[in-house]
RNA sequence: UGGGGCGUAGCCAAGCGGUUAAGGCACCGGGUUUUGAUCUCGGCAUGCGAAAGUUCGAAUCUUUCCGCCCCAGCCA
């Protein structure tokens, strides 16, 4: 018997939170934020810290917030924002208060007035190169700034000057005065405001200033009372910063900050600008491109918000920087849809059969399960009549070893129906096969063959019945597992990422669908109605193929 | 050659000094099957990056070594 503690694994993070409620810290509240830039869609590795973030203030009867970073106007935008937004919820997740930095850029400003004052910030007049020497590199020192002991009423006059408009960007920034010498860079008087006379699309044109992530992030946390503020590895190096910054300024919140592995899947990548640079190079249709490891991108692919869900569960959080497979994600969607899709029949390579042994106008109406073990999900009814589609790569003039299809004077049975047995391969000119002349056995519906064993079986569908379709076959974005590590990730694209059936032949029963339904084609695999289907031509997106076994 | 992390099977991942090192995926083999799918049964680390050491006892503690990742934005 499963439990629900069974199904839910354990890791540092969640061991590390029980601890802490169980000691009272806090007064046992678990609260987290989910805070993206808006400066590109959410993706799979956001998944995870979303899952993560949401996942355990919920289970410790917590809340999380949605806060937009939004510190860098350059390069951020609304409709990033309610990209994002739509995602977390689809996914499924409630945040309790939506919040952007810009929200305390006030407040952050008068701390940073704060910070002047008590003689740990000051305005350095270096340029951005001359800042670069004088941090040092990894293995030396950096030197200190000549202007880093100016007068705390020069600061403000200058701090105030920057905010007011009066110097161009790059004139001046305002850094902390914390420790040059310090091994970790990040300790090298760190700027927190620089000059940008950006217009920003919540603050509008009111700061020629606007605070670095270093400095308001961890003020944010405090600000909005979280208790645990989750990132990824690479900024374990800004802990004793965040720490700092905190400790100077005394806010009423003490947030911690804890660090996981951040998520890497094969044969895509998961970094913002990289999606962006495939977006504007074209590479991809957009944001959304059913290739892409977006979440807008999967739902487009037929992914529901459950199986990625089960995705997140399935990797684990750990502080390893894990790789991995793409068929762990690839499974997740397959076992969901394999409980819940119904099965419909559709031939994206039609050709042709003609059943000689059929009457010419007859029809006869065959009642078809939608799921082989969920009888609650009904029948439909599909037409039998004498011309068909059968998929070309389900005949083999000349079979390879185990071939379990049609060849000429061979057998199949047809899905739910009969068995056929090929009697003519009819051709054209050029040799090509124009169609299939089969007859069939009247005694073998719903019923074995008497007297021999016909083993394989194919998908079909009727010719007056069928529904002509755009079917879209997705594969891999990228042909290496690694795409960065390789020279350059686009060298590493799969040029074979798409391949589309203008004229698949799909059942009626597919015709009808609304978008985003999802069906499993029988022995093809899951595929999903896009949004580019209408009521004349449907379109559909293979999600993910069956299992095969047997091909290699 | 500074600092910060990480190394348990092909891929994830439990394990926190005490029987034969959880589990999942993949893989291999058997069964069922009108989807070469599903389902089902079984197999799969004398070994925990390596080497020393502590201990009656080490994946777990110590030391050294090796490998990989991150950091020198006025990005986040």
């Amino acid at each position: 018997m499963t439990t629900e503690t069974d199904l839910i694994p354990t890791h540092f993070i969640r061991n590390m939170i029980e601890k802490d409620v169980a000691n009272n810290k806090h007064d046992k509240l678990v609260a987290t934020r989910f805070p993206p830039e808006p400066n590109g869609y959410l993706h799979l590795g956001h998944a995870k810290s979303i899952c993560l973030n949401f996942g355990i203030a919920e289970e410790f009867n917590g809340w999380t917030n949605l806060r937009f970073d939004d510190t860098n106007p350059d390069k951020e935008s609304e409709e990033y924002m309610s990209a994002i937004k739509r995602d977390v919820d689809w996914l499924g997740f409630e945040w309790k208060s939506l919040c952007y930095s810009s929200d305390y850029f006030d407040q952050l400003y008068d701390y940073a007035v704060l910070l002047v004052k008590k003689g740990v910030a000051y305005v350095d007049s270096l340029s951005a190169e001359e800042i670069r020497e004088y941090r040092g590199s990894l293995t030396e020192p950096g030197k200190e700034s000549p202007y880093r002991n100016r007068s705390v009423e020069q600061n403000i006059e200058l701090l105030e000057g920057m905010n007011n408009g009066e110097y161009e960007e790059g004139e001046h920034i305002l850094r902390l005065k914390i420790d040059m010498a310090s091994s970790n860079i990040n300790m090298r008087d760190p700027a927190i405001y620089r000059i940008k006379k950006t217009h920003h699309y919540r603050t509008a044109d009111k700061w020629n200033i606007y605070p670095l992530y270093d400095y308001t992030h961890c003020l944010s946390d405090a600000i909005e009372g979280i208790t645990h503020s989750l990132c990824t590895l690479e900024f374990e190096d800004h802990r004793p910063l965040y720490n700092w910054v905190l400790e100077q300024i005394q806010p009423e919140g003490r947030p911690e900050q804890t660090e996981f592995g951040p998520l890497n899947l094969e044969y895509t990548v998961l970094s913002k600008r990289k999606l962006l640079q495939l977006v504007e190079s074209k590479k991809v249709s957009g944001w959304d491109d059913p290739r892409m490891p977006t979440l807008s991108g999967l739902r487009r692919r037929g992914y529901t918000p459950a199986s990625i869900k089960e995705f997140c569960k399935l990797i684990g959080i750990t502080k390893n920087s894990a790789l991995i497979e793409l068929l762990v994600l690839e499974n997740c969607i397959r076992d969901e849809l394999n409980e819940m899709a119904e099965r419909r029949m559709a031939v994206l390579e039609p050709i042709k059969v003609v059943v000689t042994t059929w009457p010419e106008d007859k029809i006869e109406t065959l009642q078809v399960a939608n799921h082989p073990n969920q009888p609650e999900l009904g029948n439909r009814s599909i037409n039998f009549g004498r011309e068909l589609y059968i998929e070309r790569s389900d005949f083999e003039e000349i079979p390879p070893p185990k071939f379990k299809r049609l060849i000429t004077g061979g057998e199949v049975r047809l899905r739910s129906s009969y068995v056929i047995r090929c009697d003519t391969v009819v051709k054209d000119d050029d040799n090509n096969i124009i169609e299939l002349h089969c007859s069939h056995d009247p005694e073998t519906l719903g019923k074995k063959p008497e007297g021999r064993k016909v083993k394989g079986v194919i998908h079909w569908v009727s010719a007056a019945d069928a529904v002509s379709a755009e079917v879209r076959v997705y594969d891999r974005l990228f042909s290496q597992p690694e795409p960065l590590a390789h020279e350059n990730f686009i060298d590493a694209l799969n040029p074979d990422s798409l391949q589309t059936h203008p004229d698949a032949k799909v059942e009626y029963a597919v015709s009808t669908a609304a978008v985003e339904t999802r069906f499993q084609f029988e022995r093809q695999g899951y595929f999903v109605v896009d949004k580019d289907t209408t009521t004349e031509r449907p379109v559909l997106n293979r999600v993910v193929p069956l299992r095969d076994n047997w091909t290699k």
